[in-house]
DNA sequence: GTGAAAGCGCTAACAC
DNA sequence: GTGTTAGCGCTTTCAC
């Protein structure tokens, strides 16, 4: 073990509890004590025991963020931006990853079996039931990021999925396209608040407005949000011959999937097919063709989330009731719905 | 706050002493008692305070990882890899991101100035010279992943930068290709030790066992091993006219803007320039064209390099000197350098 | 197989 | 402006 603060002390000749209002910079203190106090420390390679502090104190000065999976970019950059306005104020972040399973949602979020550690939950949902926000942890602050959960007992900082979604779509229908495909969902989860039954309904709102039937055919659910299930949906579809000019991938790693195999099904983008995912992520921009896609506004979301969580840790505001905060999208346009006719190639050949 | 094992033991009618054994599955405990015990847990949500534990027994359960930047893909897929392994040890890992700067990195791994907290630390360096190892914190368990760092004080898990380079541009070689053009260092950096010094000297003696003379015109350094820097790096060969057949980007990330940039500039790959990457990222798989690359070992790399690091933190082995495990890396082949005529193109109008 | 008690390193009353 | 001291919740040695 390294040195503790009674060496500090002693080698110093101060007491103890000088040493610790040097570290917490406590401003009482003359600078002769304080350089002789820091000078200790330096000589001692004297580094302060968390553990001890956070017995202490209360505070361990962790918080963790609650993702799927790091490996996937949107979380990725998500956590980079999380753990940039964690270190602002002071504040380490643990990542832990569920898979995006609804069990393992629970598990992180309830606190059940979880040792007692973090300052405060950052948490990102995605398989949650609505339902379940009576089984989170109410003993440590939380701020929920993403969904709309309504009513929870918490902060929620949130993303305006369906007018996002429909957005894109409009976006879509502006340049022409009918034949509008979706992936990444399927009308039976419609009904659930999930990220894809949210985005569908805003597809379905954008359609009706532009007066066009929904086609079932256009619909294709994809069983995770990854590329490989993103080029399975394209391909499928451009085997069982369905008509189509545009396609509104739910996510962005999907649509980059997407752009693969139209690819490989020989179909180019965006004068056969334009495409327009959603995330934003960094890849959009150097995919071929470069992404048209929904920016959600995850630094500004980043930002906010870690603001609200450490206004709740600190206490401040402890009789506030709990906020909902939406982020601003935007629609980045870029070259897979850029120029170009519609509706021709496997449009045309219908 | 919540309970403590003192209400546990209350509850369950036992000793504290008695509640840390079933917690701590010791085995010694009659099923009568543990029942009773994990009775009383159940009733008070009562969750082990981290912070108490680690402060008693001098481990944390904790490891840091530290990289660069989780927002990068290599990292991101990495730490993934290392949290999954880590899990099984009953291991939690924290990120710590340096933004691959030199001082950033000592800073995190010299220990100075950081809170005693980690059990021990698993070292990606991306900025360190090799005479930083003298600085390397003694007081705990550290692993280093990926560069070669010889002699250092630490176990390490190296990637074959050299010979996994050198490999690379035979692959280029083999397919006819002449006029190979590296990405992401400069010829006065190759003596260093990084990745990217390494994976240039690969480049190098590739070539010259080939009999192609070394063009420094097809040396191309870029600042940041990001997508853009290698978009830049091609057109920036196309504009000076520069004359090439093969790239070979010393990562993913800058050949996915490579294949980016050949894009925009009307060159066809494989059929004009081949591409070649390093890393083997999850989107190197679903590019357009799909991208061949050298798969450094990055799963089996975490495996290792946590298993080596819980070897030393469970104090095993402390007298088995510093280890060097070389990872073994292999070409994964796709359509960027798959098939068709070489060297037509820029190289032809050359 | 279970209990009593010491103490890990720190923070925060409270004295002076 | 600085020192004394109690105790945070746990693990662990040692009795019994």
């Amino acid at each position: 073990m390294g040195s503790t603060m009674h060496d500090v002390a002693r080698l110093a000749g101060v007491s103890i509890k000088t040493v610790s209002n040097v570290i917490n910079d406590y401003p009482h203190v003359r600078d002769v004590t304080r350089n002789r106090v820091l000078d200790a420390i330096g000589k001692l390679d004297y580094r302060p025991n968390l553990s001890a502090r956070g017995l202490r104190s209360g505070r361990t000065g962790f918080i963790s963020l609650v993702i799927p999976a790091v490996r996937e970019n949107y979380f990725a950059e998500l956590a980079h931006a999380v753990i940039g306005q964690a270190e602002r104020h002071g504040l380490w972040v643990m990542i832990e990853q569920t898979g995006g399973d609804r069990k393992a949602e629970l598990q992180a979020v309830s606190g059940t079996g979880r040792p007692h550690f973090v300052d405060g939950i950052l948490f990102n949902p995605v398989g949650l039931h609505p339902s379940d926000v009576s089984s989170f942890d109410r003993t440590v602050p939380m701020v929920l990021l993403g969904e709309r959960i309504f009513g929870g007992p918490t902060d929620h900082v949130a993303i305006e999925n369906i007018s996002a979604a429909r957005a894109a779509v409009q976006h879509l229908v502006q340049r022409g396209r009918r034949r509008i495909a979706v992936v990444g969902a399927s009308l039976d989860g419609m009904e659930e608040v999930g990220s894809a039954g949210l985005r569908l309904q805003g597809y379905c709102q954008a359609l009706e407005e532009a007066g066009i039937p929904l086609d079932p055919d256009l619909v294709r659910p994809s069983g995770a949000w990854n590329r490989e299930a993103g080029a399975l949906a394209v391909t499928g579809m451009v085997e069982e011959g369905v008509d189509f000019d545009a396609v509104f991938t739910l996510n962005d790693t999907l649509g980059l999937g997407a752009l693969r195999g139209l690819a490989s099904a020989g179909i180019s983008v965006p004068e056969d097919v334009a495409l327009i995912g959603f995330d934003n992520i960094d890849e959009t921009l150097y995919s071929v063709p470069s992404m048209t896609t929904v920016d959600p506004g995850r630094s500004s979301i980043a930002v906010t989330a870690v603001d609200l969580l450490v206004e709740r840790i600190s206490g401040k505001g402890a009789d506030t009731p709990p906020r909902t905060i939406r982020s601003s999208f935007e629609i980045i346009e870029r070259e897979s719905t850029g120029s170009a006719a519609p509706g021709i190639g496997t449009a045309a050949a219908h």
